[in-house]
DNA sequence: TCTTCTGAATTTTTT
DNA sequence: ATTCAGAAGA
């Protein structure tokens, strides 16, 4: 361990932080897990820790934290530097995929990769499985009773996150499609072979082809593991088997691993997560010391016992059990809406009195389980004139517009991007499927062709349109103009489509600017793509941006980590919560369990659970809705009914 | 044979 | 909002 350096610290380490918080911050090195329970200052002990580190005098380029997110590492080092100061900036951060890619970057030559591989994000992944699907050998026997390419790639992704094999998989998360294992198993080499044949990654591949190379390479894996000497992991009950199994690659040299976690907060199962990860860690790193921190700083009293309660039904984890010093306090809110609509402008009733009281709305956020529950009350929000942002549920790059505008570019990168092309052929008038794939095929095979007359007879429909659309990316190739006067012109060409196709261009036009203004900091067309993949832009488009009186929106998801004033969790009924998709396992429902503890626990001053009376069915159009069965076995003490 | 149009069905959560 | 299947049209 390094010795401490001469400088004094400036920082109270004894007064800003309670015994277990010092102990985690002061452990001098080796293993360590922290279990953090929700509030517990989890946050405030990685920002002292990585402070501490760096008085004592670590290297900060020989840090590593890594995150869920990019953006929650740039925070907590954004923290760590205003208490120390901007030594703190060397610190690298980011995910455990970024990270990947990082490495990967450097030694994929080793890998039969070029160097410059694309990312594929979970889109492309979809389009080339069902591509897949279409098209293998011997076809598939029924298609209509084989598992969609969506379901192919979750379940794909979570095969390789858990390690479990296929048919474990399977097994788990869809049980119904297990006569079609060995059909899975075909699609899965099909698509493994064509990821590799076409240089491209996937999200799972950046943390299986590092593992591999960590594993293969033992040079590359003592220098790795040597540059960074102290590993800092966020939110380690979200991580699955593939990135505990690259930790531990990146830590051979050292075991310098502090992870710090909480496993009645694990919502990610879908993605291979597994909260047991968490408990195994010490079998991972022999020697480990286990600090609980165990006292709530974020919500009142009356919050608590009521989290404390919803998570008391779960069956396993860690003991632990979370007290505040803090007294006073209201009771959580529980009130049953006779409807959607009466929910929604029950909701805003709540935002206008909360600003009334001095509450700025950037305080308040509204929870809910999946992103189309907030659909009705979006609309309500935009009548009233209320300012908002949504976080999680549909994403700007998923939507078609922009994945067309984004294979126009990479087509100009990767001119045999079948796929790519493929998509943008589809475009031309006359042009459709067959047509479409067969034109992307002669391209990927024979290069890109000057003109379309080296494709097709001039005299098809289209072939004036497909010499435009070559020009264009001739040009795009050629020219020297920066990266957003190439999606300008790529825009400038689309935007006539986009009218003639859509209601809603205007709004569809402003996301393609937008995306103009997002390739400004960027050189590299790779790099910006490569980057989009990795960490999509938030969605700060709806609404004037982030002012004070915006309020926040959000998927339980995406509230991971975040806290506010008041909560407002909507939907929390039987149908919505657990999520029917979820009802098959006892496993499952957990998790469910799990998503509601960690809704309630965001809540710092006020929480409130909202119910409407009754739901819309498709079928059999409106039916009454129960509560939520994990605030139906609460006892009714613990809350303050509202009427309505 | 292929494209385009129409109406119907489906939509969890995310790196 | 998108995707899918089937039918009509080129």
């Amino acid at each position: 361990m390094e010795r401490k350096s001469a400088v004094t610290s400036h920082i109270d380490y004894e007064r800003d932080l309670n015994p277990a918080q010092l102990e985690a911050v002061t452990t001098p090195g080796g293993p360590v897990l922290v279990i953090a329970g929700a509030g517990s200052g989890k946050t405030r002990t990685i920002v002292y820790r990585v402070a501490w580190l760096v008085e004592q005098g670590v290297d900060p380029a020989s840090i590593l934290l890594l995150t869920f997110t990019r953006k929650a590492a740039e925070e907590m080092l954004s923290r760590a530097s205003r208490l120390l100061d901007t030594r703190v900036a060397k610190v690298s951060g980011g995910t455990f995929h970024s990270t990947g890619n990082l490495i990967l970057r450097r030694y994929s030559t080793r890998l039969g990769f070029d160097q410059a591989f694309s990312i594929m994000d979970q889109g492309d992944s979809i389009e080339a499985i069902d591509h897949i699907r279409h098209t293998i050998t011997p076809p598939i026997p029924d298609l209509k009773d084989f598992p969609r390419a969506r379901t192919l790639a979750d379940i794909f992704s979570h095969a390789s996150g858990a390690g479990g094999g296929l048919e474990r998989s399977v097994e788990l998360r869809s049980p119904h499609f297990i006569q079609n294992v060995a059909d899975m198993e075909r699609v899965r080499g099909e698509y493994e072979r064509y990821k590799k044949a076409n240089n491209l990654m996937d999200y799972d591949d950046l943390l299986s082809w590092t593992i591999r190379l960590l594993e293969d390479h033992d040079r590359v894996r003592a220098d790795i593991s040597n540059r960074w000497r102290h590993l800092l992991v966020d939110e380690y009950q979200d991580t699955n088997k593939l990135q505990a199994h690259l930790l531990r690659l990146l830590a051979s040299e050292h075991d310098n691993v502090m992870v710090v976690g909480d496993d009645s907060q694990s919502i990610y199962s879908f993605r291979g997560a597994d909260f047991r990860n968490i408990m195994e860690f010490p079998n991972l790193f022999p020697g480990t010391r286990i600090i609980k921190l165990e006292e709530n700083y974020r919500s009142t009293a009356p919050i608590l016992a009521l989290t404390n309660r919803i998570i008391s039904g779960a069956s396993e984890g860690y003991e632990k059990r979370l007290f505040t010093k803090t007294e006073g306090g209201s009771l959580p809110i529980a009130a049953r809406p006779s409807s959607e609509r009466d929910q929604s402008r029950f909701v805003i009733q709540c935002l206008s009195e909360l600003g009334d009281a001095g509450i700025p709305l950037n305080e308040v956020a509204v929870l809910f389980r999946a992103g189309f529950h907030s659909f009705d009350l979006e609309g309500e929000l935009t009548r009233n004139r209320i300012d908002y942002v949504k976080y999680g549920g549909f994403k700007f790059l998923e939507s078609l517009h922009i994945k067309d505008v984004l294979a126009h570019l990479k087509v100009t990168i990767n001119p045999r991007d079948r796929l790519g092309w493929a998509r943008i052929l589809k475009i031309l008038p006359g042009v459709g499927i067959k047509t479409g794939m067969s034109l992307a095929n002669t391209i990927a095979e024979q290069g890109l062709p000057a003109r379309a007359s080296e494709l097709v007879p001039s005299s098809r429909k289209y072939s004036g349109a497909l010499d435009e659309l070559l020009e264009l990316i001739h040009d795009l190739r050629n020219g020297a103009d920066t990266i957003s006067e190439k999606v300008d012109r790529v825009n400038r060409r689309y935007f006539p489509f986009l009218k003639q196709n859509y209601d809603n261009y205007p709004k569809r036009m402003r996301d393609l600017e937008q995306l103009a203004d997002l390739t400004v900091p960027y050189k590299s067309l790779n790099r910006f793509l490569n980057d989009m993949a990795l960490e999509p832009p938030d969605e700060e488009a709806s609404g004037s941006g982030p002012g004070s009186n915006t309020v926040v929106l959000s998927t339980i998801h995406s509230a991971k980590g975040l806290e506010w004033h008041t909560v407002i969790i909507i939907w929390a009924a039987e149908g919505k919560i657990p999520s029917p998709m979820a009802s098959t396992s006892p496993h499952e429902i957990e998790e469910e369990r799990r998503l509601i503890y960690v809704a309630a626990t965001r809540a710092k001053r006020n929480l409130v659970v909202c119910a409407p009376r009754t739901q819309l069915d498709r079928v059999r159009g409106v039916i009454p809705a129960r509560l939520s069965r994990f605030f139906e076995e609460i006892p009714d003490e613990y809350f303050r009914a509202v009427s309505l």
